[in-house]
DNA sequence: GTGAAAGCGCTAACAC
DNA sequence: GTGTTAGCGCTTTCAC
């Protein structure tokens, strides 16, 4: 339409030098009266990349993960990235598809929040495109890994609780609490307090799987019926859980804290809305995702990025549930 | 690496017929030892789909629309459809840019969660590809919709608070309470119920541009200084706003329900965590997510769907605060 | 400065 | 049943 070629037009497209000024603007406006936008699929094709990111969540609707997908979506379309959101549900062949569409090209590159394969499958798809690990991790790994120092995180929870005089301490883990699982860093935490205090774990007071409002209800009515075996303060790894629990603690009559103290983790909105309000662990959501999709930005465009691990620290939040 | 033709190859990964039993096996085990996975990118060039609906939401982070996205997400992923998120944070150029990608036919389709720009600038876009309103509408257009009866399930919560006694009704929105703007609908839900009860609408209790726990707040800081002139029933619009004002109410000394009533919607995981419990309207995400995408891919697949406006329907969820 | 032409990986029309 | 080939829309040499 503008009676040049179709190289001269792609130039135009593509910044190049070397365009008259004129031809440039002639050609700028038959874009704009046809409408026109470059197909991706063809730049894809071409060798171009899709400008695409994938990150691949457990769900969601859990708050921690929306907040952080907005975070990494609002950095990734100020560079001109699209974000592509994975659920794996927990379920390891559906991680699997997720991690193929890098080998398809349809991504360029996987933010992992979540590892439901194991570490070899994971490193085989590195040779197809760049793969960060967000929040977790493998051992001694070569995959580029932003993470919070989750082991200080329960530590500091709980040793809070243990300042304040707990010695019956209660845990729950959305893992399974063994030696090389899902939270162990949390684990280790944990045991590095109450071992500073002399304290051991008791079997009984340890939860597992733990992740919704609902499991903190039946561990509410758990500890109810434990009568002279109870905990005096529960660590619960999730503000959920810790919302659950405060809620059915109360409807059986348990009062929080004299009686039962309660600790959340991630200060999540709800945190603040229960009665008691709770007291939690804060994790640095939105550094944490801009930390993470910064350094994917830097591998994609070859450049370099140091992640501040100094900003990626944890906090306690006092409210009143501990 | 099977010896054979591409085409042969292709006919395979499409699964045409005629190809002979054997060659299918020598193909398929090939593909299995390259590990090859065939280019989305070149499928799409071609011509074929991008196998990717477009959602636009305001925000993830807000539980409606999380699990809205996580309900067409499954279904989608059922059907070998991506999804792709887009945010628009109440934006008309990112949203425009999103509109855009149809164009470049990155992705098949989209599902309009939230609508910034206005009608005719959105329809000039459905000649490139399918485009479905999802809890929103145009005055009037050819564009498909799925939408909740919002008069009927605002008239609902209304006309409870009316029925329990309440006759000074404060009203929130997350619109501006005009004619035709966002949330029109609701609106006229209010003014028909408060009409039946021969009541008139008191601007002082209108609350516009409500959203978020901080706003359900400061809601509650205004009414306590109304004095004489405070209403006594809020008719919030959000789970948010009402949990924010719950939680603040208390803290000023403002018994709910006995003072003053307070009427969420949406019945997020929250609403039940508050002290009061908050009493709700109820949207049902799951049926609005699913006839939306079995519709769009309908449409994408051309065949027919009809939606099931009847399981469409809003319920009232009575707790505490009202 | 600009244009002609090759080729990215795939599918489908056509030939055999 | 199978192979050959054109062409989807783009970028990038290579000529001029």
């Amino acid at each position: 339409m503008a009676g040049l070629s179709v190289s001269t037009v792609s130039r135009v497209i593509n910044n190049h030098k070397y365009v008259s000024e004129d031809k440039r603007e002639a050609i700028l406006k038959a874009m704009k009266e046809l409408n026109y936008q470059p197909s991706t699929a063809a730049r894809q094709l071409r060798g171009q990349s899709s400008q695409i990111i994938g990150i691949i969540v457990p769900r969601i609707t859990n708050p921690f993960f929306s907040y952080l997908v907005d975070e990494i979506q609002r950095i990734a379309y100020q560079n001109d990235f699209q974000i592509m959101i994975f659920q794996s549900n927990e379920d390891k062949a559906k991680e699997a598809s997720f991690l193929e569409l890098l080998v398809k090209k349809q991504i360029d590159g996987i933010i992992m929040c979540a590892i439901e394969n194991d570490q070899d499958f994971v490193e085989s798809f590195t040779r197809y495109g760049p793969i960060i690990l967000c929040n977790e991790s493998f051992e001694s790994s070569s995959i580029p890994t932003i993470i919070l120092d989750q082991m200080n995180g329960a530590y500091m929870g709980i040793k809070y609780l243990l300042d304040k005089g707990c010695r019956k301490i209660a845990y729950c883990t959305g893992g399974l609490f063994d030696e090389n699982g899902k939270d162990k860093s949390r684990n280790s935490g944990f045991h590095k307090a109450i071992t500073e205090y002399g304290l051991k774990v008791n079997p009984e007071w340890i939860f597992v799987d733990q992740h919704t409002i609902d499991d903190g209800k039946q561990i509410a009515r758990k500890i109810s019926e434990m009568g002279e075996h109870r905990p005096d303060a529960v660590f619960t790894g999730s503000d959920e859980v810790a919302a659950g629990l405060i809620v059915e603690a109360k409807r059986l009559g348990i009062a929080i804290p004299e009686e039962l103290s309660v600790m959340g983790f991630d200060d999540q909105p709800l945190a603040e809305l229960t009665t008691p309000a709770i007291t939690t662990v804060k994790q640095p959501i939105q550094e944490l995702g801009r930390e993470t999709v910064n350094l994917m930005l830097s591998i994609l465009q070859s450049s370099r990025y140091e992640p501040d691990r100094e900003k990626l620290k944890m906090t306690l939040v006092i409210r009143e549930s501990a």
